[in-house]
DNA sequence: TATAGTGGTATACAAAAGTATAGTAACATC
DNA sequence: GATGTTACTATACTTTTGTATACCACTATA
């Protein structure tokens, strides 16, 4: 524990580190609908159809094609149903939940940096 | 201050209002450097070619180009010294300034990931 | 006068990302 | 048996993004 956060304050001081680890996060979200998915996703577990009628203008073959990168990346879990029609659930890791924090982040600045231009 | 409080909670309580406000900050860095620059900026003011050094396999071109996206959507401010040779500082706004918080849960969220990934 | 450093731009090209549109399989209901 | 629903996939295409390479103007120093 207290090495960890040593850790984190090292990294922080250090801009390659920094650098570094800011990229590791970049990757898993590359494009442009990975967050929005995952921002869809905080509100608990969603299936296909729902993501696709909460996220404006997603195409099915991007939404499948994201939600299978996010699963290879370890972020959500993928649980089908043999019910009739098939129902697929996606579903957060604990990965995903974790990354709760970033997106609030990003949210609040957001609704910051508007009230901030507009005025 | 109380109503700006409010105003977040309600917006993090509705699917399609956090969706907006997470696309409001994904607009701002789309593409694959302006994460990269604006980390790098964290640590203070930087010339043209320290960011050139400071941030791996980045172009010119790129670097030029993005920088003048981040101007555009006033995140950073451009000074000349007509000094020899030109001198030319980046520096953070204070949206870009703001923005620390989000880059701060991000380089977290990656050093954590990384850890469980590994692990 | 040749060279080097700063902060870029120009041109051409390659690769990646995203879009549009259509179609499929499985069933269940009307 | 026609239609609708879910969760996709296939194909072809356009747009965006990024790369490689070369080049420019300025000026100080050797």
């Amino acid at each position: 524990m207290k090495f960890k956060l040593i850790d984190i304050d090292l990294i922080k001081k250090c801009p390659e580190t920094y650098l570094l680890a800011v990229n590791d996060t970049l990757n898993v979200l590359a494009g442009k609908w990975k967050l929005p998915i995952m921002a869809s996703l905080q509100f608990g577990k969603k299936r296909f159809k729902d993501l696709e009628k909460e996220i404006p203008k997603i195409t099915p073959r991007m939404l499948s094609k994201e939600l299978r990168d996010l699963e290879i990346n370890g972020m959500v879990t993928r649980t089908v149903y043999g019910t009739y029609p098939v129902a697929v659930e996606y579903e957060f890791t604990e990965s995903g939940k974790s990354f709760k924090k970033v997106i609030d982040a990003m949210v609040e600045w957001g609704i910051e940096h508007r009230n901030r231009v507009l005025k």
